[in-house]
DNA sequence: TCTTCCTCTGAATCTTGGC
DNA sequence: GGCCAAGATTCAGAGGAAG
């Protein structure tokens, strides 16, 4: 009956939607070609040329062909969604208009549309338009009435430092380390997406051992961060080339234990500063140990960054007050990492992440 | 024939768009209704009220006619605008996706999508969704061909701190003293807009005097904005207690003083001076020498105003694109010239010969 | 080892005017 | 319309070389 999660399946991607079960999996997350409309090659000021998308897979000949490609995946991956399962698709403004129409007119109920703002975008070579500094991610439901969709609240607060997580993500792009290379070390995939993304939507809108869906596998993304979150997941690709790097770089992949994801299912109050992005940053992950300045306690941190110590659980602000007894604590300065040269606060990972996000 | 400007039309707003003349203005700003589904308005394009909808045929119903609304007011407006005009649209994840492709439909083109990141959004009271931080506009050129649009990149640079404006733009909700009240104190407008959004819209995209229609013109922000930054309006608008308020709100705006109006301008917009004029000029001779950046290549300049290296001759841009083995260079920063203060570029020979010129 | 400088690159619908 | 030539145009971050 139904399908062996935690695998890549080969083929076109409509075709092989056809053959998974109605209502079988959790979660969709697609990142569909985006019918890019390039002209030209396109030069920086310094003469090097501009690595641009032209694959193949991005060429539709009209808007019409795009919307017939679109309005056939979203059918069936609606069909193949459970009933209380949710969509993501992300895209530009090249095609999320298409993508957001066609998914309200397939039924889905859009729940929010959330803006990756890039906080290293390309610039505008020739001066004649914005930075295009952002994309855009749909979310929806199944359909209007469906009010049982996942929504992990108090974990996103949490993640945003016991603010409410907003509609906008500030995120770097996926490069450097990360990116995976082909054997000249170019870049392997055009259009790799940072894992940090993937990390947030999946423990938004997911529980624990869900089966996540990614008809656009592409290297795997979606297949590495479900894994390391503990979440399943079925990959479709049509290329063989990205299936197999997928596979061999989510092999590699090592979830973090079922303690470390018991994420926080209550309410507190305190004041200021994502925590939860050095994690989904990679700065610091889950399972990692924090001490206190003299080294004496330890905490282990959480996916949503929360911290725990023994029975206590909270944000590093309200651990690291209980565990003095005291009424307060500033928890950037109170909790320490240990680095190469011995035990260092946490608050210079903060002004990690600060730096990239000030952009 | 023509429509005065700084006028507010009372009526229903296709019908008179019908009655303005094609190819007449510069920049439409349009903030359409949003189609919220809470049982608000939602107009067919015969301007009745659709009941209030709660099950699946009448969304369908719902999105068809907000559709068929949409693409009757934007048919008219892509008339109504000139071939090198342009349109911005603002809408929420409610319409903005069936505002996008109704505009691409239409032949308009997309140049970017602007995200405006509220920096005190309402927040999402019940937890049950990421709190809607941001609306989206769309900016979009009349057709696919129209390159000449305006857009005023220096000036947008220049209000950046000197970097590339970006797609998104963090701005307050218009809130206090800004926010309209009617006589009982309450808002008097649903969604008003803050003027600091159509300033930014404005000064990006339009020039001083140019003509900017609103076809969803409410408490008149576009107009007053439009006014501060001596440009022109026109604002449709049914409802005639808004349309009041507005032509006060108007009334009252102090238009900024035309040479403060004059904002960085384009290097593209000033006059051309052929290399050959700089030896005219006698500011160089035939015979000179220039030097690139480094001083390690050198060429003589002639009477025509080329250039000579060996056997390599032509033009500045395209002696220097050969040397360097480019595709294309800029003979004005490229090549520089023994000042008694070292090696500066030919740019500031044009500079004066420039000012010598206006003067 | 520690700075500083240089090079490379990222989903990009990327010029304009005159003949 | 096409073609050609003038000439305008980039930000953040990673990584490696140079000092």
């Amino acid at each position: 009956m139904g399908v062996t999660p935690d695998t890549i399946i080969l083929g076109d991607c409509i075709e092989s939607l056809r053959k998974l079960p109605d209502r079988s999996v959790d979660l969709v997350f697609a990142d569909p070609p985006y019918n890019l409309q390039l002209g030209g090659d396109l030069l920086r000021p310094d003469n090097s040329k501009v690595d641009a998308v032209d694959d193949e897979w991005d060429q539709f000949e009209s808007f019409e062909a795009y919307d017939k490609f679109t309005r056939a995946w979203l059918a069936e991956c609606r069909r193949v969604l459970k009933d209380d399962g949710a969509i993501w698709v992300i895209g530009s403004y090249h095609n999320i208009f298409r993508v957001g129409t066609a998914l309200q007119d397939a039924g889905f109920w859009v729940l929010n549309d959330i803006i990756w703002r890039k906080s290293n975008p390309m610039p505008n070579f020739k001066g004649t338009r914005f930075t295009n500094a952002h994309e855009t991610l749909i979310w929806a439901s199944k359909s209007r009435g469906a009010r049982r969709y996942t929504f992990n609240y108090d974990a996103m607060k949490m993640a945003n430092d016991e603010l409410q997580m907003r509609s906008d993500w500030t995120l770097p792009l996926c490069t450097g380390e990360e990116r995976l290379k082909d054997e000249t070390g170019a870049k392997a995939h055009p259009t790799q997406k940072p894992e940090a993304l993937l990390h947030r939507v999946i423990l938004a809108s997911t529980k624990p051992g869900d089966i996540i869906l990614d008809p656009f596998f592409g290297t795997g993304t979606t297949g590495a961060a479900a894994r390391r979150l503990g979440r399943r997941y079925i990959g479709l690709e049509r290329d063989p080339g990205y299936a197999k790097l997928a596979k061999e770089r989510i092999a590699k992949v090592v979830p973090i234990s079922p303690e470390d994801l018991d994420v926080m299912g209550s309410k507190r109050a305190e004041p200021r500063v994502p925590f939860g992005q050095i994690v989904e940053a990679g700065l610091l992950r889950p399972g990692d140990t924090l001490y206190c300045p003299k080294g004496e306690r330890a905490a282990r941190v959480r996916a949503d960054g929360s911290l725990v110590i023994g029975e206590m659980a909270g944000s590093i602000h309200k651990v690291g007050a209980m565990v003095q007894s005291a009424p307060a604590c500033n928890g950037w300065t109170y909790w320490h990492f240990k680095s190469d040269k011995g035990l260092a606060p946490i608050d210079v990972l903060r002004a990690k992440v600060r730096s990239q996000m000030a952009a």
